[in-house]
DNA sequence: CGGCAGATCTTGACAGTGAAAAGATACGGG
DNA sequence: CCCGTATCTTTTCACTGTCAAGATCTGCCG
């Protein structure tokens, strides 16, 4: 809670997150070990054990704060763009392709989700989902979308922008790693091809 | 090569293969650890070793096998169904609940990517995206589809597939785990929305 | 101001992992 | 028949996640 560093006390945990981050994203997802955190942190191998129950309780923390990153990242692109414009489509890809581990991370909550109980009324679609259904309605309103149910035409935008990333980020579309260029004008056609449709009008 | 399981040669490689998929099905691909395999074939721990040159190698084994299954499956769902039917997209996301051990290892092929250098001249896109353009190509010569650039339809048809799948087995569409009716609902709804398009005609 | 309870951190240990090195064994070609 | 070589085993090492027990510091109550 205090502000600066204490010295024997201070913020780990948060200091243990951080770090973790700055592993992940510097030497990949492999990297990330329990007892490399702890070293970086400069603390001994066992003291992480009192913040986090598990390894999988940490890649948790990581996971929320990755969320929010993405989260913020979208939401601003979300206000200062028409609901009709591909801008966050496009947002949402470019994101993975330079965040790509982070990216990875949020994919594989399901390997260590068992402490992670969302609210089980309703499903962990999380961030992106909710502004493209919001996005869906307001495009729906002003006339530019058509009137199925948002919720179908939030699913099959989301569906498609998020396999176009985890495509990418595979290499299973480049030869070498996918460049933002690339991404981006990837993203461009797959929008423009579920909006306007595959079928001959 | 020999056909029965010899004695103390045998076909090892193969018999490693088969039993690490196994394991991978059974427990999880966590429980698909070299000497687990080895223990499961009845073989020391360090004699996989002779056949794989890495944990890594043995797991471009598998995915070599995996992506022939679902290469074969696809095929014939591609050859018993018309073009603009949406089976072949619904088979895929069916495949990928029925087997999501294997699909999963398919998406995380870029983590052991180092030997697998695909031929350099095209991108390692594999058989679904194949057999999407053909299928999409055929379409428009019969005059249902959009006469974009085929492969265009194509990306954005297998994103959307794609994505459908990865986020059904990721569980951040459903609250329990994903049943096959309602993936082959979902994905006829995206298969629908991709059809004619997001935006009003 | 003193000291104590509890949180926080360290040390040491254990089983399991991937990997390498060196020794044993059996197969097949000369 | 016999030996080279591929195949398999044994042994060993560094590293991992996890736990138990000890050490140290913090804040609080008197």
């Amino acid at each position: 809670m205090t502000e600066r560093d204490r010295y024997h006390h201070g913020d780990l945990r948060g200091a243990l997150v951080d770090a973790a981050l700055e592993l992940l994203e510097a030497e990949g997802s492999e990297a990330v070990t329990l007892r490399a955190v702890a070293r970086a942190v400069g603390v001994s191998h066992a003291a992480p054990y009192h913040h986090f129950e598990d390894k999988a309780s940490l890649e948790v923390a990581m996971t929320k704060q990755i969320r929010l990153d993405l989260a913020q990242t979208l939401s601003t692109v979300a206000t200062a763009s028409g609901s009709d414009s591909p801008d966050l489509a496009v947002a949402y890809v470019v994101w993975a392709i330079e965040h790509p581990q982070r990216f990875r991370m949020l994919n594989r909550a399901h390997s260590f989700v068992d402490n992670v109980t969302t609210t089980p009324a309703q499903p962990a679609r999380g961030f992106a989902f909710d502004l493209l259904m919001d996005s869906m309605r307001v495009g729906q309103e002003s006339g530019y979308f058509a009137d199925n149910d948002p919720q179908d035409l939030a699913l099959a935008a989301w569906a498609a922008v998020h396999g176009l990333a985890t495509l990418l980020l595979d290499g299973r579309l480049t030869d070498g790693p996918p460049t933002v260029s690339e991404a981006r004008r990837l993203a461009l056609s797959v929008t423009r091809v579920l909006g306007y449709g595959l079928l001959r009008r």
